[in-house]
Parts: C-alpha cells; structure tokens; sequence
DNA sequence: CCAAAACCCGAATTTTCTTCTTGTTTTTGC
DNA sequence: GCAAAAACAAGAAGAAAATTCGGGTTTTGG
C-alpha cells in the first residue's frame, strides 16, 4: 500500500477507528446503581415520560406533576430518582445518544472508506432523529442547546459526537480520499450544521417530507467541500 | 443588458429586493400600544432585564422574580405589561430581529451581487450575533428552536428570515450569476445551518475566539456549493 | 380643573416544586 | 429460611414560585 498504507497505519486504521468509537460507548453507558428490578424499570419509564412530556410541552412549561402522571406513578418516586426537572433534562439525551454511537458502530463495521465513514454518520443521525421523534424534539428543540448544557456532563457528550466526525475527516485526509488544508473544525462545522438545521426544520414542520431522502441528496451536495479526489456516486 | 437585464426586472431588480425586505420590517416593527411615555421606557426594560437573565439561567430556570429585580420594578408590575414568561420570551427574539433586518437593508442598498446579497445576509447574522451576545444567548440558545415557537407569531419571523435568503439565491439565478437546478431550501438549510452552528458553538464556549472572521472564511468556502459563474475574491 | 383612563404595586391566592415521614418490599448476611 | 439492613413507595407537609386582586397614584383629554 506504500505511503498511504503506513499512514493509515498511524492511528486511522479500520480497528483504531472502532475503538475510538467503542470509548465513546463505554464513557456514555448508562450504569444504573438500582438494585430492584422493578426499579431499573421505573428509572427508565420516568425518562419515557418525560421524554413525551417535554416533546409535547417544551422543557420550560412541563410540570413534574405531568410526567409523574404520564408514568403513572407520585410525584414524590421522582424524585427518589431525579434530584428535579434539570437533572431529568440531562438524563433524557444520554439515555439514546448512547444507541445511537452503537448503532453508528454497527454500521462502521463493514471495511469503508472515510468518505463512507462521514457519509453514514451524518445521515444516520438525521435517520436516527426520524426514528426516535420524541427523543429528537426533547434533543434538538430543547436541551441542545441551551445554557444549561453549556457546561457539564452532556457538554461532553456533545463534544464527543464533533470528535468523532473530526477524526473521520482527518482520516480521509490521511487515507488520501481528500487534500489535507481545510480546518477540520470549519468542515464539521458546515456539515453538522446543515444536518441539525435540516432535522429542526422537520420536526418543527415535518418538512421536507421525507427527511432521511432530504438530507441524503443534501450530503450528497454538501461532501463536494471536501474535494474528495475519487467522489462516489450518489447515495440519495 | 439584454436577457440577463430584462430578466431583473421580473420581480428582481435591486428596487423590488429592497421592498422585500421593507415588508419584513414593516411586519415586525413592533407597536407598543403603551400611551404613557414611562411605559414605554419600562416595557422595553423588562425585555432588557429578562434577556440578560434568559442568557444567564435558561428559559427554564429563570425566574420572574429575577427579571423584576433585574429591571428594578415589581414583580407584580411585570404582568402589567406581558401574561407571563411565555409572553416575555417570545417577544425577546422580537425586540432585536427587526433591527437585524434593518441593518441589513443599509447593508442592502449600496448596489451588489446577488453573491454579496448571500454573503452579507449570513454575514451579518453572525456578526449581529457577535455584537449582541445576550439576546443571542436567548435566542439561539433558549428560544429558537423550540416547542413553543413551533406555532404563533415567532414562527413568521423566522420564515422571513429563510425567505430573504431564499430570495437572494434564486436572485443569483435570475441574474445569472449561478446556474438554476438546486433546491434552495436545500442551499439555504446548508447555508444557515453552517452559520448557526458556528454562532452556537461561539456563544456556548467562545471558540472560534473570533467569529466574525471565522464565519467569513467558512462562508467563502461554502460558497463554493453555488457554483458561482464568476466567483469573487475571498473577503476572509 | 375634573373625570376618565392608564398605570403602579403590596398583599392575598393559587399553583408547582421539594422535602419529610412513615410504612412496605426486597436484598443481604448468616 | 430468617432476621436485620437496605432500598423503595407514596401521602402529606412545607417552601417557593407564579399569578391575580384591589385600592391607590399619575397622566391625559376636554
């Protein structure tokens, strides 16, 4: 393989690059320290709830009276479980975030070029927000962003979901799919953008209609910023 | 001028795009129906008080209390003039969005490209963001996006928004400085998409440190997706 | 100047959040 | 299996916030 081989070598392999994602899972695994059963099952009916509830009713104006009731239990048992609504609010993007990096995981398996990596990355995360819509609103409409986030666990999450898109640009650079010289924060910056205001615009509206197919043909068009040297055909 | 001349003139020429704009800011001068003088003062007040507190603590964790204090009244008084703190947080974007629009009909009248019209209007959203940091904290990070905003009077604003950039691209088509074919909203999600991530980014930790010219490299590169005929020099 | 309208704000009311306490179930150690 | 200990459930009390009320003050129009 000659140079390209022995750079990819260099921290971009196909196995570095899963366990670079593999990290990621284990940092945002949630470990339940509940030792009932029934209780595990009630941690994650109360994130079930509130999850509609602030879908339905935006962070600020849901009441924990509402979730309780949603979840068909006191209001008082959230609290045994949730210090308060900020502390729910933070839980509910952990609690899918984690699928989605295993379900992107999945995907890389297959041996792909980077294009392919940053290709699927992008579109599942606007699949996964077609898929998980309640998820997506709480997510997208409500805590990402906002002040509260700014700082914290989630922040890292976050950074996390930048991370890796980076590292796929980087290898592509590596890799030879694309002249190195762009700033990778810049390129991740457009393309996570245009994604997240494709997908805000869906949920707000449900417009374009078929948002998976949308934004397919928008990455398709988006990707051409990275020069890519042998651009694959179309997907959308 | 021929085609390209007669072309501008179907609903296009720089007249009729400086009307556009005119309707946008006619549709959200915002007309207190306060007749006393001081009331008009304090009105603007509480938004004042209430952005810096929106900007501080989150929709969600402010607190009227807080806003009254901020702004030196009682907390009674502040029903006085809006329902609550649903009503203060949608008439906050309000406030200063026409003053975007306004500045950029300044920016607008010296005669351009419809390319410098693109540039501009992404520009100066930055830019107006950089200058206005506590409204935009409320606005990018609180506000828009939304549950609440989904339907009512914000929503309109926020269409507008799209629409004048919309505007401006099938402008550059008409005028033929890039050729037709692309889905503008699909160019205008991508556009607006890159420029709001870049400013969210910014507001939550600062980075890039200065936006402005970050913005304005990114634009220069995003650009590119419209296959200008005549691209001009990079103004980064 | 007078009446009507607009405005102000302390106090009462209502709603919502959070903690406390007591009783029940599950797990642990033997 | 059987205490003892830990974990859990939930009503009720308490605290904090939002919202309304009603009488008083200032401004406006004639």
């Amino acid at each position: 393989m000659g140079i390209k081989g022995a750079l990819a070598e260099k921290g971009f392999s196909d196995a570095e690059w899963l366990d670079s994602i593999d990290r990621v899972i284990a940092r945002c695994m949630p470990e339940s320290t509940r030792k009932q059963d029934r209780s595990r099952q009630r941690e994650k009916e109360i994130l079930r709830a509130a999850m509609r509830v602030f879908a339905r009713d935006g962070l600020s104006s849901a009441r924990i009276s509402d979730i309780a009731a949603e979840a068909g239990i006191p209001i008082s048992t959230i609290y045994e479980y949730y210090s308060g609504k900020e502390e729910i609010a933070h839980a509910v993007p952990v609690a899918h975030m984690c699928r989605f990096f295993q379900e992107y995981r999945a995907l890389s398996e297959k041996k792909s070029t980077a294009y392919d990596h940053v290709w699927n990355y992008l579109h599942l995360s606007a699949d996964f927000a077609r898929r998980n819509p309640d998820w997506a609103r709480s997510l997208y409409l409500e805590i990402w962003p906002s002040v509260s986030v700014a700082q914290g666990e989630i922040k890292e999450l976050f950074d996390d979901y930048v991370r890796i898109l980076i590292r796929a640009i980087r290898m592509g650079e590596v890799r030879g799919e694309w002249p190195a010289g762009h700033n990778h924060y810049e390129t991740a910056a457009i393309m996570i953008g245009a994604v997240n205001q494709m997908i805000i615009t869906w949920l707000m509206m449900r417009k374009p209609k078929d948002l998976s197919k949308s934004v397919a043909a928008m990455l398709d068009r988006a990707m051409i910023l990275l020069d890519a040297v042998n651009p694959p055909p179309s997907r959308a």
